[in-house]
DNA sequence: CCAGTATTAAAGTTCTCAAC
DNA sequence: GTTGAGAACTTTAATACTGG
C-alpha cells in the first residue's frame, strides 16, 4: 500500500519539478534575451563613446561650439532612437513632433539662449534614462550618466571664455537706458502643511486643465489637417507644416547630419527601385536602422556629401521649363521683398532692386521693386534719363549679350565712343592711383605743367599716332582698341620721374615757355575790371529771356536732347 | 577775413553733318 | 557703315564781388 501511495506522490513531485524546470528555462531564456539586448546596446554605446572621444580632439583644434552642435545633431538622436527599437517611430522624431506639453514648451523656451542643441540632447538622454527605460537597461543608464557628465564637461569647455573660437563684438556705443530698480519682494506668508497641500493641488488642477485645453486644440488642428488632406489632397503633414512652419521657411536650411543623409540615401534607392509609388521614409528607417549603425565614418561622410550635392543641385541647377523658371523667379522675388520689408521694419532701410534675364531662352520682363514709391519719383526727378523701363531693357540687353559691351554696339562710331570712354576712365584711375589724390583729373591740353611737373610723373607706352585728348582721336576702332589693350596690360602706364629726370623736364619746359612754344591759358578779358554790383547782374539775368542778344549775359545751358546713339542701344 | 555766389574761359565730351 | 571736322553742350577752375 505504501508503495502504491508513494508512487503517485513521486509522480506529482516529478511533475512539479518538471514544471519548475520549464519555468526556470523560460525565465533563463528571457534573461538571455535581456543579456543579448544589453550587450547589443553596450556595443552601440562604446561606438558612440569612441566617436565622442574623437570629437574631443577635434574640439581642441576647431570651432568647438560648432563641432559640438554638429556632433549632437548627428549622434544623439540616433543614439536615443536606438534604445527604443520597439517604438513605432524613432524617439527623436517623436520627441520633436509630438504635441508638446506645456512643461516641455516652458523648458524649450528657457533653454533657447543656452547651447540649445546640447541642452536638448542632454535633457533627452536624461529623460530617457530616468523614466522610460526599464529594469534590464539599468547598466545602460549608468553608462548614460557617464556620457552625460562628459557632455556637461563639453558645455563648460565651450562656454569658458578662453575657448571661444569666434567672437561677435557689439556696437562701440550703446544706448544707455534708465536702469530698472527691482521691487522688493514681499516676505512669503507662513503656511501650514494643509494649506500648502491645498495650493499645490489647486495649481496641479489648473495645469491639468490647461494641458487638456491645449491638447484639445492640438487634436482639433490635427483633425483639420486630415480634413484638408482629404479635401485637397497631399499629406496631412503638409498642412501642419503650412500652419506651424511657414515663418521658418525664410531661414537657412539645416546642415545635413549623417542620419538625415543616410535616410535620404535609402529613400532615393527605394524610390529608384520601385517607380510606382514613393516609399514611406519612416518605415524604411525602421527596417534598415541596423544598417545605419554598421556604417563606417567614410560612408557617413559619403552620404552627407551626396545630400549636400543634391541640395546644391536643387538650388542652382537650370530649370528646364518656362513654368519652372517663372515659379522660381516669383518665389525668390517674394522672399527678397519679405526680407527687405522685414529689414525696413526692424532696422530702418529703404531699397530697390531690378531683376532681368540673361538668356533669350527665358521670357521675362525686367522687374523692379521699390520699398517706397517716392524713391523712384525722386530719382526720376533728380537723375537725367532715370527711366526704369529703359534702364531695365538696357541691362537685359547687356546681360543677354554676355555682358560684353562691344557685342551691343552696332557701328564703329559707337564702338569708338565706348573705347574712348574706357581709355579716359582707365587713365584717370591710373592717375588717381599713382598720385594718391582722389581728386586728380587728367589734363591733356596742359599735360606738361598740370600732370608731369605737378605730380612728377610721366606717361609711357602711348600707342596712338598723336598725343591728344582721347575725345579728339580718330574713331577708328583698331588703334583705339590697341591703346586700351596697352593700358589694360600695363604697357601704357604712369611712372614716377627720378629727381634728375624731373629737373631736366622742368628746364626744358621753362625753356619752351620762354621761347613761346607752350600755349598758355588766355588771360581773362575782364581781368582787373570792376564788375557791376550783384543786384544789377541779377536784374539783367532775369531779363535774359527777353533780351537774348545781350552778350554780357551768360547763356543758359541747354539740356541735351537725348536723341543720340546711346539711347538707341535700348532698341537692341 | 572768409564763405558764398556769379561770371567767364578753358577743358572735356557728345552730337551732327558731309564726304567717301 | 566709316571717318573726320567742327559745332554744341557740360564740367571744372579761375577770378571777382558781396555781405556778415
Amino acid at each position: 500500500m505504501q508503495t502504491t501511495s508513494s508512487q503517485p506522490d513521486d509522480e506529482a513531485a516529478e511533475a512539479a519539478l518538471s514544471t519548475r524546470i520549464t519555468e526556470l528555462e523560460h525565465q533563463l531564456s528571457h534573461r538571455n534575451d535581456d543579456v543579448v539586448k544589453l550587450e547589443h546596446d553596450i556595443t552601440k554605446l562604446r561606438k558612440v563613446l569612441r566617436q565622442t572621444m574623437k570629437h574631443v580632439k577635434n574640439l581642441e583644434e576647431a570651432n568647438k561650439s560648432e563641432a559640438l552642435s554638429q556632433w549632437s545633431r548627428a549622434s544623439t538622436p540616433a543614439l536615443v532612437d536606438s534604445l527604443h527599437p520597439s517604438s513605432p517611430r524613432p524617439l527623436s522624431t517623436a520627441l520633436s513632433t509630438a504635441p508638446s506639453s506645456p512643461s516641455r514648451v516652458r523648458s524649450s523656451v528657457s533653454k533657447q539662449y543656452a547651447p540649445s542643441s546640447m541642452s536638448s540632447a542632454v535633457s533627452s538622454v536624461s529623460s530617457v534614462s530616468a523614466s522610460s527605460i526599464g529594469h534590464p537597461f539599468r547598466h545602460v543608464c549608468r553608462i548614460y550618466s557617464i556620457l552625460r557628465r562628459i557632455i556637461l564637461t563639453f558645455l563648460l569647455l565651450v562656454n569658458t571664455p578662453q575657448h571661444m573660437a569666434a567672437v561677435s563684438v557689439g556696437p562701440m556705443i550703446g544706448i544707455s537706458a534708465k536702469p530698472t530698480v527691482s521691487a522688493k519682494r514681499c516676505t512669503a506668508p507662513a503656511l501650514s502643511y494643509e494649506e500648502r497641500t491645498a495650493i499645490t493641488k489647486k495649481n496641479h488642477d489648473k495645469q491639468a486643465e490647461l494641458d487638456a485645453e491645449i491638447k484639445q486644440w492640438f487634436d482639433d488642428t490635427v483633425a483639420l489637417s486630415k480634413h484638408l488632406s482629404d479635401k485637397f489632397g497631399k499629406n496631412a503633414d503638409y498642412y501642419l507644416n503650412q500652419m506651424f512652419s511657414d515663418a521658418l521657411k525664410l531661414r537657412n536650411s539645416r546642415q545635413p547630419n549623417a542620419y538625415n543623409a543616410w535616410s535620404h540615401h535609402i529613400a532615393k534607392e527605394a524610390n529608384e527601385a520601385s517607380q510606382a509609388s514613393p516609399s514611406n521614409l519612416l518605415n524604411l528607417q525602421q527596417e534598415k536602422i541596423d544598417d545605419y549603425y554598421d556604417l563606417t565614418e567614410e560612408q557617413w561622410e559619403q552620404y552627407v556629401n551626396e545630400l549636400v550635392d543634391q541640395r546644391q543641385s536643387q538650388s542652382t541647377s537650370l530649370r528646364t521649363t518656362q513654368r519652372g523658371r517663372t515659379q522660381d523667379v516669383n518665389n525668390i522675388c517674394g522672399k527678397i521683398v519679405d526680407l527687405l520689408l522685414g529689414l525696413k521694419q526692424c532696422v530702418g532701410i529703404e531699397a530697390f532692386f531690378c531683376i532681368f534675364r540673361n538668356s533669350p531662352d527665358f521670357h521675362m520682363s525686367p522687374r523692379w521693386y521699390f520699398t517706397l514709391e517716392q524713391i523712384n519719383q525722386y530719382l526720376a526727378t533728380m537723375i537725367r534719363r532715370w527711366e526704369i523701363d529703359k534702364i531695365g531693357a538696357m541691362a537685359e540687353a547687356f546681360a543677354i549679350a554676355g555682358c560684353d559691351y562691344m557685342n551691343l554696339l552696332r557701328n564703329s562710331k559707337l564702338k569708338g565712343a565706348f573705347l574712348k570712354a574706357s581709355i579716359r576712365n582707365k587713365i584717370n584711375a591710373m592717375l588717381i592711383k599713382i598720385t594718391g589724390n582722389s581728386k586728380a583729373v587728367m589734363n591733356y591740353t596742359s599735360f606738361e605743367s598740370e600732370i608731369v611737373l605737378r605730380y612728377q610723373i610721366q606717361l609711357i607706352g602711348w600707342t596712338a599716332d598723336k598725343w591728344t585728348n582721347p575725345s579728339k582721336l580718330s574713331n577708328a576702332v583698331a588703334p583705339l582698341q590697341q591703346l586700351l589693350d596697352a593700358i589694360e596690360n600695363g604697357a601704357c602706364r604712369f611712372e614716377r620721374l627720378a629727381s634728375h629726370e624731373f629737373t631736366t623736364q622742368k628746364k626744358k619746359y621753362d625753356k619752351d615757355v620762354a621761347a613761346g612754344r607752350v600755349a598758355q591759358r588766355k588771360v581773362r578779358k575782364d581781368a582787373g575790371q570792376k564788375r557791376a554790383p550783384k543786384a544789377r547782374v541779377a536784374e539783367s539775368s532775369s531779363d535774359s529771356g527777353s533780351d537774348s542778344n545781350n552778350e554780357s549775359i551768360h547763356p543758359s545751358k541747354r539740356s541735351r536732347t537725348g536723341t543720340g546713339d546711346v539711347d538707341e542701344i535700348v532698341a537692341v
